[in-house]
DNA sequence: CGTCAGGTCTCTA
DNA sequence: TAGAGACCTGAC
């Protein structure tokens, strides 16, 4: 996408961006550690910077920030180089997508650390949102570097696996993860040991590196998809939670059908693009309610 | 008080 | 290989 960006006062504003909603990227389920302000702009920590999103009219406006760190970090972490018009183009062929795509019209998957991401949805199994945002700030205040205050909050970067792995399972377990707890300081030994290069699994074709990350305790198919598509560049990969079972029964198939025929049925239906179509999917269910019963 | 939430693990047939 | 139960925790 050609950028148009003028660098001042700490802050780096983009003119006239196109598929950029702060709202529709920051709540349509991929990130846990950005959250709203009461202006409406979002402020989060990602790469150990802490940054505040804005969009006035067609502006998005990045504050404290610089050319440099934009080029070096956020270019990147915002997809900004993918041509969303393109995919939004091919999806809408579907009509259920074109309504999803309108609704959501913002969205862009975020390109996450691997790691962070990995203990993200490790957390997230069979929890709610609010806590798995609770307990990943937890984590983040305790075992995380303090980076700065800004707006009068102070913010923490998210912990190593080095810093975790030097924990017992009940000092995670009372950073509010539960039962997942054992599973973290799992993960973490095998990151910090080097006994699977997490970084190094977004090399292997998707298939192959599901049956890498499916080696992690509290890693399922689910929590698999996840981290491929919302850290590792996989945008063919379909996670399929309780809102994307909901919304492909009630547009695509019979109620109760498995999971396994979900994956096959979206792998074939939206191939290459399944990882956008889900997360319009997902925004455009969660946020309307579709197919939840009462 | 039960139920349930961004699933996964364990045990059984 | 598939299906049932258990599981931290807290909000309703």
């Amino acid at each position: 996408m050609d950028i148009n960006l003028i660098e001042k006062d700490n802050r780096i504003i983009l003119k006239d961006v196109k598929n950029f909603e702060p709202k529709h990227i920051f709540e349509c389920g991929q990130c846990f550690r950005w959250n709203r302000e009461e202006d409406g702009s979002y402020t989060g920590v990602a790469y150990g910077k802490v940054l505040n999103v804005d969009k006035e009219g067609n502006d998005v406006i990045f504050s404290n920030t610089n050319k440099e760190d934009f080029e070096k970090i956020w270019y990147n972490y915002f997809d900004l180089g993918r041509d969303y018009d393109e995919i939004k183009l091919k999806l809408s062929k579907d009509e259920t997508l074109r309504k999803a795509i309108e609704f959501g019209e913002g969205i862009r998957i975020l390109r996450q650390d691997e790691w962070e991401i990995l203990i993200s949805f490790i957390t997230s199994a069979n929890n709610r949102i609010p806590m798995i945002k609770r307990a990943l700030e937890t984590l983040s205040e305790r075992y995380g570097d303090f980076i700065e205050e800004y707006n009068g909050k102070k913010y923490y970067s998210f912990p190593t696996a080095e810093a975790l792995n030097h924990l017992s399972v009940d000092d995670i377990k009372s950073c509010y993860t539960g039962f997942r707890g054992k599973y973290i300081l799992s993960a973490a030994n095998i990151v910090d040991n080097r006994e699977i290069d997490i970084y190094a699994i977004k090399n292997v074709s998707t298939e192959d590196a599901r049956k890498d990350l499916i080696l992690f305790p509290g890693v399922g198919p689910k929590v698999a998809d996840c981290i491929m598509l919302f850290s590792m560049n996989k945008p063919d990969a379909f996670p399929i939670d309780v809102w994307v079972k909901r919304v492909m029964e009630y547009f695509y198939l019979d109620e109760d059908t498995k999971l396994k025929d979900i994956q096959k049925y979206s792998q074939n239906r939206f191939g290459e693009l399944a990882g956008f179509a889900q997360q319009y999917l997902f925004y455009y269910a969660r946020e309307l309610g579709i197919g939840k019963k009462k």
